[in-house]
DNA sequence: ATTAGCACTCAGAAAGGCGGAGTGCTAAGC
DNA sequence: GCTTAGCACTCCGCCTTTCTGAGTGCTAAT
């Protein structure tokens, strides 16, 4: 698709203005902006154009354009240059960064109520594996009689914990062999490298306490096994302030019941495949329920053996330069609150950045 | 507040009625009503007298009759009959109820997550502490270079970790000595009882993990102190799908914010107060924003010293004695779900339940 | 006390009638 | 050739008007 300056220039001034008005944009409303020295009738003409290479939509006959799907992805290809922080936003930003220091997934649901706060849109998070998970650490704690806690350490600092009720009367001193047992066996081996042969060594040094192995094994592999971690979907509410679902609640409500298993069910479809950041605009989406909705998504860095993504939803008319910008400076800056340190520093102000509404 | 018979049946049916149709009841349509043997225009009169009762609203001269919220409350406390759960309705709630067992947190926003999806409204949920709060258990671990992961179990069985990173190097049996000088001076007390003189003796007996202590002592104190679980809130789109929000999106998200509010700043006004289920209709919620909203709340039983509340919430004309039933279902089998076994078991179906619709 | 009958009210749907923003095209200008 | 002024045309959105019918309150008869 080859298009000339001007075309480029119109292009992105439809988008840019369609973005912030919500409403169909005129040949006069372009010719009026300071750096068009072009008629409005040559504009009707380049739009003329720019409609049938499939870059604008005219919602009937007498309105002005809308971009196209094709048009954004465009624009996102080429035509978007990078947002700048005003000092204000920035400034939002960092308190928001302040986020308290808690258990793995309550910062990851954090984060998302972060980001669809600081976008206005609803946003979700999900934190993937980048490496096979490995057992890092075993703990069994009595918990009144009958039942014990089991408490695993994974690679990437994760701890996960189990009530487990005993199948048999186990003393404290048989836990505690259970535990180094499998401490000494297990430790820093993948799921694929449990076999079974090393499960029957483990039952018969375990002694006294060997039924409970199949119950602590269940858990342990459930946990390695896992790739992803729960999705985090907050801000739904918020895609009632755009202006396309102003009218049609149904409409969004039907968009968030399809995101909503969506994001279960065919969570590498919102996850970014290349690069750190992925748009998926309008019809890109595999849903039809979707198709006036777009995602941008965000990679982010978190201890060793994780990553994270953030994602934002909105309609497909939705400001993309902004956004990434947002996204990325939380993705810049949000490695370092999950790092191991006990108190989480924000960033420092940038020196001079402004930026005009 | 006294009425006759007559006048509570009409009123009960004019409350019936208009729960599930969201349209203004006419005299015409009580009087069709197979057990009622009056004429409309008597029934006019009548409601006329409701009206003025204040039980009974008119949106417009010409149009039917709606209760007032003290209609609502009045036929809550009064007239309102049990549902029984249909047969199929309880065999939902029944495969609902099959929830992994998993993280007391996850759980009670799983929980959440059922609610709203069997009441087709949002809901949310909240654990409070029946008691006060103990330590059981510590647990130190050894997490990479400079960081150990801190695992604390409190009595009702909840386990909290953090990871903390270390001011000093400190060895694994320095570590063990600190993790076995906790337990023997911790143990079973509460935060009120953990003095400052408790914790010097227990900085002297630490040695070389003594610069832990303190970093170890505010986690404990914060989770003992903390009274409230988390709020797990869901389903806030289930709201659009009654016809009062259809096409007031505006509405809803102005509902949902104050409500997000709410349920944080002032969570003792969404915690039933006597009794295990109560009822806040329309302006009885004290933010204006909700005046036309009603809460349902339920307590239901965790382990011990925990206890969980379910609200679910919704228009003023909400179907009080339905969701109730469901709420009382859910209450009444949840319990199981949190004790101390691996697998919850489902409750029976009962026998010959049956209810139409 | 109840009910039939009737005049009256009023929201919401349906129909008609602009106004204006925006287009496409033509013809003139550089 | 590209650009632009001018103009006829389209058609959405908005407003007003009309109409319908559900529902009421009151009166008078049973």
């Amino acid at each position: 698709m080859e298009l000339t300056d001007r075309q480029k220039q119109i292009l992105r001034a439809i988008v840019d203005i369609y973005v912030s008005t919500a409403e169909p944009v005129g040949s006069k409303a372009i010719a009026a902006l300071p750096d068009v020295n072009y008629s409005s009738a040559t504009i009707r003409n380049e739009m003329a154009d720019l409609t049938q290479m499939g870059l604008l939509e005219q919602p009937h006959t007498s309105a002005g354009r809308i971009p196209s799907p094709a048009g954004y992805r465009f624009y996102i290809d080429e035509l978007m240059q990078d947002y700048r922080l005003s000092l204000d936003e920035t400034r939002s930003l960092n308190e928001a960064l302040e986020l308290k220091n808690q258990e793995f997934d309550k910062m990851m649901s954090q984060v998302g109520k972060l980001v669809s706060k600081m976008t206005d849109l609803p946003a979700y998070t999900v934190a993937t594996r980048r490496s096979e998970a490995v057992a890092k650490h075993f703990d069994l704690i009595m918990a009144g009689p009958g039942s014990i806690i089991l408490v695993l350490m994974l690679s990437g600092d994760e701890v996960k914990n189990k009530l487990v009720k005993l199948p048999v009367k186990v003393t404290e001193p048989e836990l505690k062999l259970l535990a180094a047992v499998l401490n000494a066996s297990l430790t820093d081996l993948t799921a694929e490298e449990i076999t079974g042969e090393l499960l029957e060594k483990i039952t018969r040094s375990a002694g006294a306490a060997s039924p409970l192995v199949p119950l602590v094994m269940d858990f342990t592999l459930e946990c390695l096994r896992r790739q992803y971690g729960d999705v985090h979907l907050t801000g739904q509410m918020r895609l009632l302030g755009q202006p396309e679902y102003r009218d049609a609640a149904g409409k969004a409500q039907e968009v968030f019941e399809t995101l909503d298993e969506e994001l279960i069910t065919n969570l590498p479809a919102v996850l970014p495949k290349d690069g750190p950041v992925q748009f998926l605009v309008g019809p890109e989406n595999v849903a039809k329920e979707l198709k006036d909705t777009s995602v941008v998504m965000m990679r982010f860095d978190i201890g060793d053996g994780m990553q994270g993504t953030i994602g934002v939803v909105g309609p497909t008319r939705m400001d993309y330069a902004k956004i990434t910008a947002k996204l990325g400076y939380f993705a810049e800056n949000l490695g370092r609150m999950f790092q191991k340190n006990g108190q989480p520093t924000p960033p420092a102000l940038p020196d001079g950045m402004k930026n005009e509404e």
